[in-house]
DNA sequence: TGTACATCAGTGAACGCGCGTTCACTGATGTAC
DNA sequence: TGTACATCAGTGAACGCGCGTTCACTGATGTAC
């Protein structure tokens, strides 16, 4: 890949050939380096090196920019947490947590992505293709949750929905207030992946399965 | 109070009085009812009734204006969360109960301050006035882990700080996804109240600490 | 109590800026024959 | 294979807008004597 100013896409004359994910690469870089608020569609045309009326050849407006983009971050979020989970194996516990690690890994290591995703504030209802994304990655917290469930007898197993709901929300909390990648992060004397493993293990351990350790993480 | 178009503040002739509140509570509104991003020293001076000068009387520039809001809204987050925890009265687990309940209660009822606290990306550490306030209120949280945790033989007393950050996670992570004000916010087939109380019920059984039911709400 | 004066807290006009978006246009590409 | 033409994907100039902030100013307030 060869770098002439264009965010790193080698234009070829006249028509750029790939301008519509330049746009969103270009973005990304933005969210990452500015946050959110430096996010402007003429500072991504500029960054793709292009002129600021060319994305609306591939984006009704700004909005649909900023939705293709968590549309993208919802598609490699379940890329990430499906390879984590690996259907169960080699044991469900442990993929289990292998899942929410995969969660809080792709909040720190995509945390533009992340942020499109959570933080800009997209009405996900208004667009499909966006509503579908989000829909398959939570399926797969959903799934996970299901198949620990279903461990337990019967009588004392857990909504596999209300589990679901439970570690995406942990594991969202602590992405939000610890992993930002501005100054608008709170301090933590821990790893948060040790915060978030430690957490789920005391809940597993709070439904009747057993875990590693007592209320330690286990590394 | 009487209407005025100046935000339910009388201005009494050339010099208004209390602009200083009368802008955080316009700026309030403008969070509360646009949501982030509608938030504009400009629009807020409009909103209070005076020029868009007149804010630089009161504070330095559009950042300490968001800070002074922020600062506000831990300053009555604290009290919230005091008044719920009522020192451990009646009873230390049922009180712990009721801090988690408020501090969502909280996100939910005071949207605006909420996602001033959390959401507008604020620079927490640079103003040592805002880190304060929001090392108060999250002292409650610490404190009442403590006292929670000491009811544990020793051996198994989990660490009070990862006990408080495990539930200040868990209800930011629930405020975040489903308490929202906008668009944004995800559909959820129960109250974000209960989801909370069962998801804190669960993790201090984990603990080994007896909570009410096994894991459902008790309500 | 009255008055001079310093200070405070507003005004309103102006600035430069960058944004989102539209428009007529034009260069490049692909396709029918 | 060559050519005419429709379509695609850019350009660049322009628009109206509202923002943050500064400035010299002025009306109101409080205080010293």
């Amino acid at each position: 890949m060869s770098w002439s100013g264009k965010g790193g896409y080698e234009r070829r004359g006249y028509h750029h050939g790939n301008l519509r994910e330049a746009l969103i690469d270009a973005a990304l870089m933005l969210l990452a380096e500015k946050g959110p608020g430096a996010f402007t569609i003429s500072e991504a045309a500029r960054l793709a090196g292009v002129s600021s009326a060319a994305p609306y050849r591939h984006f009704r407006d700004a909005e649909a920019l900023l939705a293709a983009i968590a549309e993208r971050g919802f598609e490699r979020f379940a890329a990430a947490l499906t390879q984590a989970w690996n259907d169960g194996r080699p044991e469900p516990l442990r993929a289990f947590e292998a899942l929410g690690q995969a969660y809080l890994r792709f909040a720190r290591r995509e945390p533009a992505l992340y942020a499109a995703m959570f933080e800009m504030h997209i009405d996900v209802a208004a667009s499909p293709g966006l509503q579908a994304a989000a829909d398959r990655a939570f399926a797969i917290l959903r799934e996970a949750a299901e198949r620990i469930g279903a461990t337990l007898p019967a009588a004392q197993r857990p909504p596999s929905l209300m589990m679901a709901l439970h570690v995406w929300s942990l594991a969202h909390g602590i992405a939000a207030l610890f992993c930002r990648a501005d100054g608008s992060r709170r301090k933590l004397p821990m790893a948060p992946e040790e915060l978030l493993e430690a957490g789920v293990l005391i809940y597993l351990q709070g439904l009747g399965l057993a875990g590693g350790g007592r209320t330690k993480p286990t590394k």
